[in-house]
DNA sequence: TTACGTGCAAAGGCTTTGCAGTCGG
DNA sequence: CCGACTGCAAAGCCTTTGCACGTAA
């Protein structure tokens, strides 16, 4: 949730160009400045998020490119890609926080952390009840944010888009 | 898990009957045969595996009306769609069995279920500190099962597909 | 130099939609 | 009879892939 500081995304960044120097993989133009904003990210961009941001900021980065080059960043655990049965996936830069879980709000899409050590606890405690080796799980808590909660108290047509 | 009863089957469809009839909405061939196709589950069926059951069973239907008939059936709340991140969706009859969530096995795919109240008291306590008004969950678990990490200490090629 | 990356456009996988014909109530 | 459903094929959405050209090392 909060904006990494730039210090945090120039050391990720750092990061990203010695994986890609181990591997002898190039750095390029358009990696880095996928890469970058990736980093700079406080929230959990889509690609098209990212299209954007990444044109925005001068860039020129074909989409195929900037799919090809999430994909490098998610298999170097810079970055971890998320699914919230949108129907598309969203990215997040694995800055200082670690583990953590989301909350995610149903009207306004904002998404918020969490981290609970007992929760991972418990899910592992049940991988093992069921036999089952445990490699990671996936938590999302869906439900509606004060913001949104607050729009139905409003005078103008409350209660009324409830559905 | 367990294969629903021939019972619960038939009472759930009783129930998609009742809930098409107050709505006043035609109670079709195909809507029937996909609902008990469905009910008759005791896994987690894709549309793709629907198809080809709802087929074998004799029945004749489009697919367009299978995906628009799972929209009916999740509506009606007796039948629960899931997204596991495989790229699409799968159904499960909403049986006797109350809440509960998954595990899934990496490797094979098999999904296991359980039910756990503290966890969903976590999450719940989880959504009030962070003041969003709860509405619901999902949890996967990743792993894998015995049966695939059997596999692994099994003689021929031991470890060589790991991955 | 040379292996790998890049951009474009085409193709893919799953799901939705438009429309003419059909059918339940 | 009428409104809703059905099937087919076309379209949509996100993502991946083939290929000719470009570029980091």
């Amino acid at each position: 949730m909060p904006l990494p500081s730039s210090d945090e995304a120039g050391t990720l960044l750092e990061r990203f160009r010695r994986h890609l120097r181990e591997r002898r993989l190039p750095v390029t133009r358009q990696r880095m400045a996928v890469a970058e904003e990736v980093f700079r990210s406080g929230d959990h961009p889509s690609v098209e998020d990212l299209e954007h941001r990444v044109r925005a900021s001068g860039a020129q980065v074909g989409t195929a490119t900037l799919y090809r080059t999430l994909e490098v960043l998610v298999q170097s655990g810079l970055v971890r890609e998320h699914d919230f049965g949108e129907g598309f996936k969203r990215y997040e830069p694995m800055t200082a926080s670690p583990a953590h879980d989301h909350l995610i709000c149903e009207r306004c899409g904002r998404v918020d952390e969490f981290a609970n050590d007992r929760l991972e606890r418990l899910l592992r405690l049940t991988a093992d009840e069921h036999r089952f080796r445990y490699r990671r799980h996936r938590v999302d808590v869906h439900g509606v944010c004060t913001a949104c909660r607050g729009r139905d108290l409003e005078p103008l047509g409350a209660g009324a888009n409830l559905r």
